[in-house]
DNA sequence: ACTCTAGATTTTGGATCCAATCGGTGTCAG
DNA sequence: CTGACACCGATTGGATCCAAAATCTAGAGT
């Protein structure tokens, strides 16, 4: 962690960005986890900034689903029952496959290419924090052709607010589930290259419908 | 009325909240328009409070989708592109017909009458701006049931962000297309009521399907 | 021993002041 | 006359101090 771009400090690097960019790593990489409480005072000795640029980024992480906020009682990582999740899932079901639609006409060769690689690198890979971060990586690739806002913040939205329960469900899942996530990715790599919007939508959604399904049997996952 | 509620529910009578909701009823209500900027000093003159309380709010009114930032440049009212608009509504097409899923089965009839009553206000209605309200009044009714906070705070957005070109929309088409409304949402009040979810996801994402495909063939509400 | 209350501590919300950055304008060189 | 550069006003970002609210703790009363 830590990085952010330090030495370069080019474009708007502006303390609360920063501050932001800690705390997302921080409850995106499981060390805050859901229910935690989030202390301005802490936050902002920890990174050497004054409680002002931390409030600014507890801001921008509430809209995008990372934190949430109460009159005076400061900020706390939401915890999700296990029914939100389920809907959660079930917006990602629906949404998803929209901004695939939009995304796959704009993807070339290079993005392509990009993504037989991740994918490979995902069928390779052993470590679990690995897997979390490359099966992101390869789902936002896929959208990566998508530049409407309102959609791409929204689905980062849920996955966010997700994260923490996938980590859970992976590393009680261990490998043996591994063989259908790739080759439901296989099939919508696939149908990316062939750009099939069709087809795309039918194998994105219902790999997200059979997570879905497949956490909902799960229910140790909301310990 | 309306209050928005901003389904993230961190509402007090604090400054912040308060600078929140006058700038949210600015914008919902037109005063401030796509492409208008935002300036902390002249919002907190006028409301008597100091710049602070001002960022806090923008910051809010963002996680809504009423606002956008750039780093040095201040905030301002998102302008959408037609292409936009038009991928937010097949956002909701899809959304929507979930959260009323969620609702229904938690209606009793209280929100029946209620909601007959506010279709009934619809029909009754001659003003403009009046119709926009009770209209989110109408939808956001029968979404009451649906406490999943990811999933209705995303709707409310969808409804923020193109509330300007709703407007624009039902300015120029008039009263003419205000019976296709009216029999959608019979059909849907009456599928509530009947508690069949099936019809009501139909019906519901027919009639902001139809809306979108009539928008689209409107392109001066883009002017 | 238990509970309710009141004060103390902690933590968040707000105001003012200062620093950094952006935009526009005017000037000078080509 | 035109374009680039520099300066200056305007505006946002950040730090410190103070006020208000909530939580925690301790004590008194039953």
């Amino acid at each position: 962690m830590s990085e952010t771009s330090s030495a370069t400090g080019h474009t708007s690097d502006i303390g609360s960005t920063r501050v932001a960019a800690y705390l997302r790593e921080a409850i995106l990489g499981g060390e805050l986890r859901p229910g935690d409480r989030i202390r301005q005072e802490e936050v902002a000795e920890r990174l050497g900034a004054s409680r002002l640029p931390v409030r600014e980024a507890l801001r921008m992480l509430e809209a995008e689903g990372l934190t949430e906020h109460e009159a005076h009682k400061g900020a706390r990582v939401p915890r999700l029952s296990p029914h939100e999740v389920d809907v959660v899932y079930r917006m990602r079901e629906r949404l998803e496959p929209l901004a695939l639609a939009e995304s796959m006409p704009q993807l070339g060769p290079d993005e392509h290419a990009r993504l037989e690689e991740v994918q490979q690198r995902i069928e390779d890979n052993e470590d679990l924090e690995k897997f979390l971060d490359l099966d992101r990586e390869f789902h936002m690739l896929t959208y990566s052709g998508c530049h409407i806002d309102p959609l791409m913040s929204n689905v980062t939205r849920l996955w966010n607010s997700t994260q923490h329960y996938r980590r859970a469900f992976v590393a009680l899942g261990g490998r043996s589930r591994m063989w259908v996530v790739n080759s439901e990715h296989r099939l919508i790599l696939d149908a990316v290259v062939r750009r099939d919007a069709d087809d795309g939508e039918r194998f994105l959604g219902g790999h997200i419908r059979r997570t879905r399904i497949e956490l909902s049997h799960h229910p140790e996952v909301f310990g």
